[in-house]
RNA sequence: GGAGCUGUGGUGUAGAUGGUUAACAUAUCGGCCUGUCAAGCCGAAGAUCGCGGGUUCGAGUCCCGUCAGCUCCGCCA
């Protein structure tokens, strides 16, 4: 079949969205087939699927004790599998051995039954289950396995201590809504190959053993036995890689690939997680995303049901700021920031006065509703407003005359009501203000924004694309400029001047995508000229031979006629966990850490043996006893 | 590195101001029970209150420390 052009596929619309909604395997056709095997199986049929269609037919099942219900001479026992559950009978007026056998069974047993699947009378029929309009009388049944008693109960909307689940996380595992999530990633993953093999992506496998890299996350190590003393480093992302495979001429490449990074963890953040990266050759930042969009709209569409529009949304990095006070805006909602330098500088509020004669910004905040908080609320506001970095906090209640604020009296009343105008200040509201360094009063303020945020938002996924990121920061520590995203990235072309008379005003290709206040994905457009590479280098404080000791193949790559070339990085985990309706990616990851990194199930991190150490030419030091 | 919250039978919770045998539900075990599906009824067993120290005549409760989990800040190109 000749290969289509991708440009061609998109300008003619060609991506198909089949409208299904379930898993399509052989597990839907309620039998369980696998060509070649017809004898000794265990199950024939998967309890789950067993319905009215299946009445009379002789079926095997097996799978794990759910419930049981004895009502002396009658037994029922919900048995359950990966599909779901059936409820099995046992009668003792068809036979005293089996029945005698179902007494002793138990939640969490392991059995195979041979049985018939009846229609249940029209009272019996359980309407809340799937399989309730039958039932599996048992003929014979074998016990495969007995089991202790769980430490919690194996169904869903358990609330138990997370501690115990991530314990037994192989039991946890086997509650229906945990399958569930195993097998929306499963499916959300098939989607994700279906969907870039269609468009002629190569999945191409890199190396999880790599070298380290100045920069980024802090890596992983992992010792090496064959050069005492030197370490690989587990990778904090395919980057290098991928641009190599560009140079080697894939032109289209992907990977559903594990990341390390080892920094501190959060609801949204496991030290190795997963992404879907993805990189391309001769396709521009719009050509990208397009694709990108297609992507998770396909997700969304087939996974959730829900319509997602294209093009996304696009707003500029710096636009997010102002009115967002951060880099991954949520869009449901409104209370944007207010832009209040020009009135700042009207009042008598020395703090407003200075911060702007710094080159400063003053924000404020509505808060609808605000006078509900306390004046200790206020405080505690103004504490949280410090540890994020503010010097300070002002508010003011908006009441029918003006403002109760201890800094009403630096404001003359025309001032007031043109603030209040700005802001869109209705009594009954709070203001709240912060006078700093631009960036500090938009984040410090966009905190807050996320704290007062509307309950019960809309579900609804609102994708948005921040472009335009500045190509570097000002590193205070270190006193030097570092990589916004990272340092392949390339800058603007028209922005290309500023390089060296203003860097920190060179916008980058970078972009990232948002949907409802997570960021779930970033990449940009690459530095595909090594002497352009070498700069940049040189303006993140790398000297020649540091850039070439520790990025000399990459500079050597792009010397060797390196394709123009870009692309993105999808937090799979995130996007799952949104998929889901999940707050916690812990929920979609089969085996996760803790926030302390560490796997309650297998107790790793653990201490090795001194000739493991030996081997890898290692010592440990001991741990200082604190006095 | 910092802050907050949580820790009581297997599980989930209750135990104001410190006071005798730590309560309830559920699970577990035993008995009864032929149409349940959160089955029902009767009975039994099950907790050194995360761990260590301190205050006190007396600590689940107060104080200090520590461990674990969760959330957040720093950190995460």
């Amino acid at each position: 079949m000749p290969k289509k052009e991708l440009l061609d596929e998109i300008s003619a619309g060609e991506v198909k969205l089949a409208g299904l909604n379930g898993d399509r395997t052989a597990v839907d056709d309620g039998e369980i087939i696998i060509p070649g095997v017809t004898e000794d199986v265990q199950k024939t049929h998967y309890c789950g699927k067993l319905n009215i269609d299946y009445v009379n037919q002789a079926v095997k099942l097996a799978g794990w004790v759910g419930k049981r219900r004895d009502h002396g001479g009658l037994i029922f026992i919900d048995l359950r599998d990966r599909s779901g559950q059936v409820q099995l009978v046992f009668d003792q007026r068809q036979g005293n051995d089996l029945f005698n056998l179902a007494e002793s069974l138990r939640n969490e047993y392991v059995i195979a039954i041979k049985g018939e699947v009846i229609k249940r009378s029209e009272e019996t029929i359980n309407r809340s289950i799937p399989t309730g309009e039958i039932e599996v009388s048992v003929n014979s049944m074998d016990i495969l396995n007995s089991a202790k008693t769980p430490p919690f109960y194996i169904e869903d909307n358990i609330n138990v201590d997370e501690n115990l689940r991530l314990r037994y996380r192989y039991l946890d595992l086997r509650r229906p809504e945990m399958l569930n999530r195993l097998k929306l990633r499963h499916r959300t993953i098939k989607l994700i190959r279906d969907y870039m093999d269609r468009y002629d992506f190569l999945e191409v496998e890199t190396p999880v053993l790599t070298r380290s890299t100045p920069e980024g996350a802090r890596d992983f190590l992992v010792p090496s036995r064959m050069q005492g003393g030197e370490f690989y480093a587990l990778p904090q992302s395919p980057q290098l890689f991928k641009q190599l495979l560009m140079v080697s001429g894939i032109e289209r490449y992907f990977q559903v690939v594990r990341c390390f990074r080892d920094e501190d963890l959060r609801a949204d953040r496991q030290p190795e997680f997963t992404q879907v990266d993805i990189e391309t050759s001769f396709l521009n930042a719009e050509n990208l995303f397009f694709l990108t969009e297609g992507l998770v709209k396909e997700l969304w569409e087939k996974i959730h049901g829900t319509e997602i529009s294209q093009p996304f949304t696009k707003m500029p990095y710096r636009e997010a700021m102002n009115r967002f006070g951060t880099d991954k805006p949520d869009l449901r909602y409104g209370m944007e920031l207010v832009d209040l330098n020009e009135a700042a500088g009207k009042s008598d509020f020395k703090v407003f006065k200075t911060a702007l004669e710094n080159g400063g910004a003053v924000k404020g905040l509505c808060l609808p509703g605000g006078v509900s908080l306390s004046r200790k609320d206020l405080d505690d506001l103004t504490l949280l407003a410090r540890q994020l970095g503010a010097k300070g906090l002002a508010w003011a209640y908006v009441e029918d005359e003006g403002w109760r604020s201890p800094i009403a009296k630096f404001f003359k009343q025309p001032l007031i009501e043109a603030i209040n105008h700005k802001m869109a200040a209705r009594p009954g509201d709070v203001l709240l203000f912060v006078a700093d360094k631009w960036e500090t009063s938009c984040t410090v303020l966009g905190h807050l924004r996320v704290k007062f945020a509307p309950e019960n938002l809309p579900k609804e996924p609102h994708f948005l694309w921040v472009i335009d990121f500045p190509l570097f920061h000002y590193n205070e520590e270190e006193q030097r400029y570092d990589s916004d995203h990272h340092p392949f990235t390339a800058p603007r072309p028209e922005d290309m001047p500023l390089l060296e008379e203003d860097p920190l005003s060179v916008r980058a290709q970078a972009y990232d995508l948002v949907l409802n206040g997570v960021e779930i994905g970033g990449g940009s457009m690459r530095i595909h000229d090594s002497v352009i590479q070498s700069r940049i280098f040189e303006l993140l404080g790398l000297s020649k031979e540091e850039s070439t000791e520790k990025f000399g193949f990459l500079l050597e790559a792009l010397s060797y006629g390196a394709p123009p070339h870009g692309g993105i990085a999808l937090g799979l985990d995130r996007l799952i966990a949104l998929l889901n309706g999940d707050d916690s990616i812990r929920q979609v990851i089969p085996f996760p850490k803790t926030a302390n990194a560490s796997c309650l199930m297998t107790g790793a991190p653990a201490p090795v043996s001194d000739q493991q150490l030996q081997e890898l030419k290692l010592s440990i030091e001991e741990k200082q006893e604190e006095k």
